[in-house]
DNA sequence: CGGAGAAGTTACAGCGCTGGTAAAACAGAG
DNA sequence: CTCTGTTTTACCAGCGCTGTAACTTCTCCG
């Protein structure tokens, strides 16, 4: 089962080398007999089209690399699988490149040391500044997605956060709640994402007329319901009084829910939770969690638009599509009247 | 920003090209003074390797395909950022593909249409059989992960998935549970994981003397939560009676755990429940999931190790590791006594 | 101070494929 | 039966990099 080349087809079936790529290929000006003998011919010797030739004389390689924190986060896995799917759909296969939210890796991915690989870039910055995007980017084609930073010149694919996380808390107001507390957000140097969210909740307070407390808003030690479970039952030992409660993800909400039950509070009757993202496990959890869902279809196949124009050429200034979000409305949080 | 080529940067730097690419490679038999002046070149115009370039002349790529069936199931999910950083460790880098459990998605992976893409393949099979994969086999480096079947010049990863289903089984024997049910093996043509966990299940039951009962196995129509719960659900109505439920994986588990809510069936003094994978979310549900956890961390090694002995040239016959794994208590089963 | 051996550097031939273009084959018209 | 116009096929030059082998320059010892 020795590695059959091009060549070696192209003289088993008597022709040209060239003539075998175009049958590949399936290009028009071949005539069906001709293509017929190619065909026999690749089948006899099993011939398989070498990835690595043709992508060094194309230039292309059908490869894009989707950058994220972490796969084991929900949300980022159904990202994963939406991207993943459309983008095979348009004839790309996807490189997983896990940063861990480090400054390092996430500059390695936007710096990109070896060229050629893949085509494009989907990235999904936490850590990285604007500034230092537009600083280290090369000229792969790349697609910024989620509500951080974007250099001017770069495209970006997001959901309205603000508007999102206003309505969530709108939300909670319309319940009668007034102490609404947030969770979920990193303690010191907090992501983009957790800056807009906070942002569109305190909008959300005052459009209601409640007060914006600082004491009302929880910390977390890391993106996980662990994490923000320690932090809210921490908070809430330690006297803090809410009967409304924003996270900043699902897995916040998860852990809330899990820090509130073992101190005997009901939800929603003592506290309504809202979650983020409509993971599939909010429709699992106990209660079932109210959460805002962001199109992620439409998120997917934005972010694939953009980069394929990017990769055929276009060098314009960036971009940026905000994609449809809605309020899920589910037990831990259920409808007012 | 034109692209930069190795002769480019070994024109300015007035050497020859192979001295460039030792420096790239920090090879030795490189004096201390031609380092420098090379680096000084490469910084200047700003080099970046072509990685098909590189590709093509040394027949590596550096890529490993990891292929399962869907990255938003929490078990995959937890394997792929596994493997994706053991991999990563070891000089290599991931393409995720997804294969939905098809027949025709799963055979693409195994017959590789393309060639000289990935330098291996990792693959967890849900669908074919063996006979399916020595048949459509490459000889493209591959290791096969999970319960499913190997043919016997494939290496293969696995847990003891029937000792793990009887130990999951006779633990809830021993909190004195006598109708044990099993819930979430696929309705109709099982996989092999269904298979193995439902014979160990069997094997438990027998070995603690308690009967096989076909009317304690609850199919479903999907791996999910919501099948899990719907199907379970429709049994509970129909009028089984169970005290015990071994599940097929934490989803279904989880499921399970919100059917049983939605009835007023207390877990676990009514109905002591169990899952399998030991998702992060298993410590989260209410109440929390025992479970099976497979130490992923020595599946993911074991993998890469046996991949790259055969991408190393190694031709014998299919290795098959067996992985630990161990019962993890919590409250859905609790201990005895 | 000459020569053997080590260290450092270079030239060159591909790796497998495709794009552009030249050549050949063929068909139709006069 | 020749000539033009079109379709079909073949040739060639790379794409960017590395492995091999050969060459040049040092280094050290007798």
């Amino acid at each position: 089962m020795a590695r059959v080349r091009l060549e070696d087809v192209a003289r088993h079936a008597g022709v040209s080398m060239k003539t075998v790529s175009n049958v590949v290929h399936d290009f028009p000006h071949v005539s069906a007999r001709m293509r017929e003998r190619v065909q026999a011919a690749i089948n006899e010797l099993g011939y398989r089209p070498n990835a690595m030739g043709r992508g060094l004389a194309t230039g292309r390689t059908g490869l894009l690399a989707l950058a994220l924190a972490d796969v084991t986060i929900p949300y980022f896995a159904e990202l994963a699988r939406m991207v993943s799917t459309h983008a095979v759909k348009r004839g790309y296969r996807l490189l997983l490149e896990q940063t861990d939210s480090s400054l390092e890796e996430e500059r390695a991915i936007v710096s990109a040391s070896e060229a050629g690989l893949v085509d494009g870039v989907i990235f999904q910055p936490a850590a990285m500044s604007s500034f230092e995007i537009a600083k280290h980017r090369t000229d792969v084609p790349i697609v910024l997605l989620g509500e951080g930073p974007a250099p001017l010149s770069v495209d970006h694919v997001m959901i309205d956060n603000v508007d999102a996380a206003t309505t969530v808390t709108r939300h909670l107001a319309a319940l009668g709640r007034t102490r609404i507390g947030f969770l979920g957000h990193e303690r010191g140097r907090q992501t983009q994402t957790s800056k807009v969210r906070i942002m569109g909740y305190q909008l959300g307070l005052e459009l209601e007329d409640l007060p914006v407390d600082p004491s009302l808003l929880v910390a977390s030690n890391a993106i996980s319901a662990a994490a923000a479970a320690q932090a809210l039952g921490a908070a809430l030992d330690a006297g803090l009084k809410i009967d409304g409660l924003v996270c900043r993800d699902d897995l916040a909400a998860i852990g809330a829910l899990r820090a509130l039950a073992e101190r005997g509070v009901s939800v929603p009757d003592d506290v309504a939770v809202t979650g983020w993202d409509d993971i599939t496990m909010a429709s699992f959890t106990h209660p079932t969690l109210t959460t805002i869902a962001a199109d992620t279809t439409a998120l997917a196949d934005a972010a694939l638009d953009l980069l394929e124009e990017r990769i055929g050429g276009f060098e314009g200034l960036g971009r940026h599509v905000i994609v449809p979000h809605r309020l899920v409305v589910r037990e831990s949080a259920p409808s007012a009247g």
